[in-house]
DNA sequence: ACCCCAATAGTCAATAATGACTATAATGAA
DNA sequence: TTCATTATAGTCATTATTGACTATTGGGGT
């Protein structure tokens, strides 16, 4: 949750937006960085506001519906410049979903498990190519570490997975259960 | 949310228990797999228990205080199966936390960069030296993947930090802002 | 002139997750 | 014995997150 609030104040940092200006740029250029959702993005920006880090103050345009524009105020400077040192600084613990089903793979038969490891291989390696095929510099040069971060991390773990399948294709001990 | 459900199913799979001891098991064997607090778990039971996956019914030993002991239905054992294929099977979207620092690297010095990154490079170097010293086989061979898992993620973030601070530190360009 | 659809700009009720709290029993030390 | 800890076993109010929904407008096609 404190990285959306960090996120959303670096995006207003450079300028002031509206919702929806901020919501598309998300979207749309950072889906590989981020999955916050429109709704809580204005539900933390509610909450920035509620804590003076920002500032609200509505618009109109011609006679369009009039929107919500969001603005920096010194405090959210300096509430920012606080968070980003915080979250450069320190290794927050990593937790995988997948790793809980790692935990109950001898609930199932050794050619099943291997069936299904090697469809999520193959879901990795879409993923793979979808970041290394990313296109660069979208928005600064962070975004660009961000998708080499990822390409990192899905590298290491198609490594792994690779690992992981041959050891139970050649581990000759029981078949599991069920 | 939905691999806390897995997790807890697949723990009273295995034998009927109450809440206290579940959490226990948790709190002492997989703090390095999960992070789901007591709470969480309870709420968590509650819900497979209007789903009808498990049932609950009070239990007294001595005059203790009654205990919630929750125990696996059929349906429950369908959907555990359900759940642990899908979840060995899809390779669902990483993100992390640490990248949206990386996206506002450009607002602070460079110097002042390089101190915070060589501090999360120290914190990953304890992790990792935490997870290579864990002991094994705690509860089957799960739970060893899952380490070996986090080993495999944890170095390859080191390395990737490694490699981030040399070319900050090599790069000669400008020297940010602020 | 009229209609449909994509873009614009959000709201809200429902769900999920957690920190802080409550309460009792056994245990050991002074 | 009495008192402070620790272990036992949860509850609950608050916060965070999201999916589903509401409305309006501009523009293109016919």
């Amino acid at each position: 949750m404190d990285e959306r609030s960090l996120l959303l104040l670096g995006l207003l940092l450079v300028q002031s937006q509206h919702g929806y200006q901020l919501n598309e740029f998300i979207e749309r250029n950072l889906s590989r960085v981020t999955d916050m959702k429109k709704s809580t993005a204005y539900a933390t920006l509610d909450r920035l506001c509620d804590a003076g880090f920002v500032d609200k103050h509505m618009e109109q345009e011609g006679n369009r519906p009039p929107r919500k524009v969001y603005a920096m105020t010194s405090a959210g400077k300096q509430h920012f410049y606080d968070m980003l040192r915080e979250n450069l600084s320190h290794a927050d613990q990593m937790n995988f979903a997948s790793d809980i089903g790692m935990m109950f793979l001898d609930h199932l038969s050794r050619k099943e498990v291997l069936k299904l490891l090697e469809s999520r291989l193959h879901q990795l390696q879409t993923q793979v190519d979808a970041y290394a095929s990313a296109p660069k510099h979208r928005y600064g040069l962070g975004v660009d570490f961000a998708i080499e971060h990822h390409l990192v991390h899905l590298r290491a773990d198609v490594t792994w997975l690779h690992s992981i399948i041959h050891r139970i294709k050649e581990d000759e001990s029981d078949d599991g259960i069920e």
